[in-house]
DNA sequence: TACGCGTGGAG
DNA sequence: TCTCCAAGCGT
């Protein structure tokens, strides 16, 4: 007879088990009475989403020292935050943390709201981030579904209704074991169960505090859940960007609009992204083409550039950007597909 | 509901 | 090289 899922058990298992990451107070300083900050806790949940804890460690890191606090962040230049943010993706992620940082600043008198409604109408704060900052910043009762507790659920019931359809079920499961009590902790112990334990591949059921109530594991179906509706394969588009030097060593970059696809974010000049690109040259110079190609793979689509260079005399004006100074322009600044085009474009 | 939206690492 | 995927949100 399988037993039922304790949510004692599971804590009992973050107590002794929980990873130190630098936006967590574990569970011995918090059982001292420590609390997490909400803007750090915010501003690692906004980080995390779809990204990886080792991606964004060093960006956490970077902002936390920079930016301190929520005023301090709303009070940053814009271009300073989307630059800090190149290379972590989404960067409507970015756009969404400076308004939600104003927001703070400006209507909640720099003090995160200590309420799920109020955390969840804030920019770029959704089910999932309003209940985590909720439940961990402030132990609100709130119930985290996140992949991590969908993957655990979908095992723990033996659920095999494909994702998205069965996210409301896996809901309702993970509402229904969300203890009263140390409700941060729970949701950092069902997303720590889920990214060590309850892994997507090979997970390792033997060190699982919950295996013995687990219907995959008495079924054998571990390693085929969650169920997933097939994804669409990504077509190949084609462009060129135009990496333009003057003389005097400036740049000749634009920023690109604030939607769609690296909105917010500065690029190179170029064509349109197609099947057939047609030659967009942001300045009159004599181009010549770099040897290969960037190549780039996007969340729906790959993407392979032709790279042309130029050197062009210091009066002479762009159709399209502005150049940047050589001191004011950093590789590091771009997202990473202008990245791989300047890095193709410099040997 | 379905799609657009990045990137880097694992296998 | 290729597929999957990692603490989702906005439209």
């Amino acid at each position: 007879m399988r037993d039922v899922a304790d949510p004692s058990d599971l804590l009992d298992w973050y107590d002794h088990n929980a990873r130190a990451l630098p936006w967590r107070v574990g569970p011995r300083a918090r059982a001292d009475g420590v609390r997490p900050d909400p803007y750090r806790v915010w501003l690692s949940e906004i980080m995390l989403q779809q990204t990886t804890v080792a991606a964004v460690k060093s960006y956490y890191e970077v902002f936390t020292a920079r930016w301190p606090t929520v005023s301090d962040l709303a009070a940053a230049r814009d271009e300073d935050v989307m630059a800090a943010w190149a290379g972590l993706g989404y960067y409507a992620r970015a756009r969404n943390l400076l308004k939600c940082a104003r927001v703070v600043a400006e209507e909640h008198g720099g003090v995160f709201p200590a309420d799920l409604d109020a955390l969840r109408a804030l920019p770029g704060v959704g089910p999932y981030t309003a209940a985590a900052v909720g439940a961990i910043a402030f132990d609100l009762p709130a119930t985290v579904v996140d992949g991590n507790v969908e993957r655990v659920m979908s095992r723990l019931h033996d659920e095999h209704t494909p994702l998205p359809a069965a996210k409301p079920i896996l809901t309702g499961y993970a509402e229904a074991l969300t203890p009263d009590g140390r409700t941060g902790d729970y949701a950092q112990a069902v997303m720590d169960l889920g990214a060590t334990i309850c892994s997507p591949r090979n997970p390792a059921c033997g060190l699982c505090p919950w295996r013995r109530a687990c219907a995959a594991w008495e079924a054998g179906t571990q390693a085929e859940l969650p169920k997933k509706t097939p994804k669409k394969r990504k077509p190949t588009r084609l462009g060129i960007v135009y990496l333009a030097r003057r003389v005097d060593g400036a740049w000749l970059l634009e920023r690109r609009p604030d939607r769609g696809l690296l909105g917010g974010m500065l690029g190179w000049p170029g064509s349109e992204w197609g099947e057939a690109p047609q030659e967009a040259p942001p300045i009159r110079a004599e181009w010549k083409e770099v040897a290969g190609e960037a190549r780039h793979t996007f969340t729906h689509f790959h993407l392979r550039l032709k790279v042309m260079t130029a050197l062009v005399p210091m009066e002479r004006q762009p159709d399209v950007g502005d150049f940047v100074e050589q001191a004011e322009f950093s590789p590091a600044d771009l997202p990473t597909v202008m990245r791989k085009a300047f890095d193709l474009a410099r040997g």
